[in-house]
DNA sequence: CATGAATTTTGACATATATCAAACCGGTCA
DNA sequence: TGACCGGTTTGATATATGTCAAAATTCATG
C-alpha cells in the first residue's frame, strides 16, 4: 500500500469534476522505470529526492461516496494529496449550522488547517470513490528540512489555500447570487482545463445544496440562478450535467 | 534600524483595537539583556536561536495611517510582523469591488499570501502610526531549515490563518448580520484579553464603513445592528467607543 | 473656538434572497 | 412494471438587508 503512491498515476485518471484552486501545483516529471508522469507534491526535485518524498507517502484507496477521510476534531498525523476522486471539506458551528469550504480534487491536498492546532478544525468527505496518499506531516518536515525545493513548494500550497480563501471571502461578501454561481463554474471550468478535461461540459459531483452550502446561498436560489442561466443562453444544465455556452458571458457576470 | 527588533517591544506597547486571530504565537522569553519579552514570532527558540532569528528582521518605523505597507501586485520580499499599531488587508476586485480581509494587530504576521504567486495579492494599510519587523522570507526560510521549532512554527502561522479564513467564510456563507457584528466584537474582545487588554472596553480603529466591508454588510446595516444591541443592553456605543456590556448575550447570539 | 468635512445615525422604501409548499423528475428496489 | 425516495425545479410570499436621503454627530483644521 505504499509503492510509488506519488510517482504513480498518470494524468489525472477518473478526474472529477469540481475543484477548487486557480493552479495546483504539479508539475510533469520523468521517473526512472515510469512513463511521464504528472504529480502533485514535488516540484524540481531530482529523480533521487522523489524517491525519498515518495518513501514517506502512503497510499490509502478505497474511499466511497460519502466516507470521511477526517472528522473535525481528529488528531493531526498527515496531509492528503488526493490521487483519485474528489472530496469536500465542512466545517461545522457549534449551533449546528455547516458550511462547505472547498470541493477538491486530483492533485489536491487537504489536511492544511490541522497544523495550528495539532487536530482537524473541519471534515474531509469522499464524494466519489477516490484514493488519496497519505503525507505523514512530521516526516513531510524533515524532508523539507533537507530539500530547499520542497520546503517552498510546501509553502506555497499554503499560500496559495490563503489566497483560494481570500477569494471565497470577496465572493461570499460583495457577490450577488448569480455572480457567485458563475464564479463557482468559472473556477470549475479552469481547473478542469488545467487537467486537461473539456472546460465546458462536465457533470457535478455535488448537490444543489451542497453547491449552496458553499456558495452562502440557499438551494433553491442556486437551482433558480442555473435556470436563469440556461434561459439566457449562457449554459444548458439538466440535474448535474453541465455545459457552459456562453463563457464571455459568465465572465462578464462576475466582473472581469 | 535593525537592532532587536523582534526581542524588544514588551508586552504590547501602542496595542490597538481591531484584531484578528484568535490567539497569536507569541510567547514569553527571557533575553540576556533585555528584560521579560513578549515575541511574535520565535518559540521554543534558545537566546541563541532568537539572535539569529533577530539578526535577519529588519526594523520599518513611520507608518501613518493610510500608509500602504505594500500593494496588491507587489512583488513579494518579506514578511511583517506588526509591532506596534495596526493594520487591515484588502483584496480588490477588477470591477472596483473590494474587501477587507483582516484586520491585524501587534504581535501577528502579515503577507502569507505573497509566496504562491511571488507576489502580493492584497493590499496592506496602516490603520494608526504603526511599526513593523520586516522578515525577508529567504532568509526565514533557511533559518527554518536550521531550526526545526522555527519551521513548525512558520507552518502553525500559515496554518491559524487558514482557520481563520474559514471562520469568516462561515460567517459570511451563513449568518446574519447581528450575528456577524456579535462574532467581530466578541473576537476583538477575545484578542484584547490575550494581550492584557480590556476586553469589554475598547476604542474601535476602523470605520462602520470598513466593518461592512469586512462583514459582507453595508455600512448603515452595521450602524443599525450597532444601534440594536445598544437598545438591548448589550453593549454602548458611541462612535467608535465600544463597551461590551453583556458577553454572554453576545455569545448567544452568534450561538455558542 | 469656529467652520467645514467626514462619519454616523436614522428613516422610508426597494429588492434580493429565504422560506414554505407543491410538483416534477430519475433512479432503485420490490 | 410500479411505487418509492432523494434530489431538483418552480411558484407564492415573507423577510433581511440594501438603497437613497437627510439629519445628527464627530473630527480635523485653521
Amino acid at each position: 500500500m505504499k509503492t510509488h503512491s506519488l510517482l504513480t498515476s498518470a494524468h489525472f485518471p477518473k478526474v472529477s469534476d469540481m475543484q477548487q484552486s486557480v493552479s495546483h501545483f504539479r508539475l510533469k516529471a520523468v521517473c526512472s522505470n515510469c512513463k511521464l508522469r504528472e504529480l502533485c507534491l514535488p516540484v524540481g526535485l531530482s529523480i533521487g529526492e522523489m524517491r525519498r518524498m515518495d518513501d514517506i507517502s502512503h497510499l490509502k484507496r478505497g474511499y466511497a461516496r460519502g466516507d470521511y477521510l477526517y472528522r473535525s476534531g481528529d488528531r493531526f498525523q498527515s496531509l492528503y494529496a488526493i490521487r483519485s476522486g474528489s472530496f469536500k471539506t465542512q466545517v461545522l458551528h457549534e449551533d449546528g449550522r455547516e458550511q462547505v469550504t472547498g470541493f477538491q480534487m486530483t492533485g489536491e491536498i487537504i489536511g492544511l488547517d490541522a497544523i495550528c492546532t495539532d487536530h482537524h478544525t473541519c471534515d474531509a468527505v469522499a464524494m466519489e470513490s477516490s484514493e488519496v496518499c497519505e503525507l505523514p506531516f512530521n516526516k513531510l518536515e524533515a524532508l523539507s528540512r533537507e530539500l530547499p525545493s520542497l520546503q517552498r513548494h510546501l509553502h506555497k500550497i499554503m499560500s496559495r489555500e490563503i489566497v483560494r480563501d481570500q477569494g471565497i471571502m470577496l465572493l461570499l461578501g460583495s457577490m450577488r447570487a448569480e455572480e457567485r454561481l458563475a464564479a463557482f463554474l468559472l473556477n470549475l471550468s479552469q481547473r478542469l482545463a488545467a487537467r486537461g478535461l473539456s472546460p465546458t461540459q462536465f457533470q457535478l459531483r455535488m448537490s444543489r445544496q451542497e453547491i449552496g452550502s458553499y456558495l452562502g446561498l440557499k438551494l433553491e436560489t442556486v437551482s433558480r440562478a442555473f435556470s436563469n442561466f440556461q434561459d439566457n443562453g449562457l449554459i444548458s444544465v439538466k440535474a448535474r450535467a453541465v455545459e457552459l455556452l456562453d463563457l464571455p458571458g459568465l465572465r462578464t457576470l462576475v466582473g472581469k
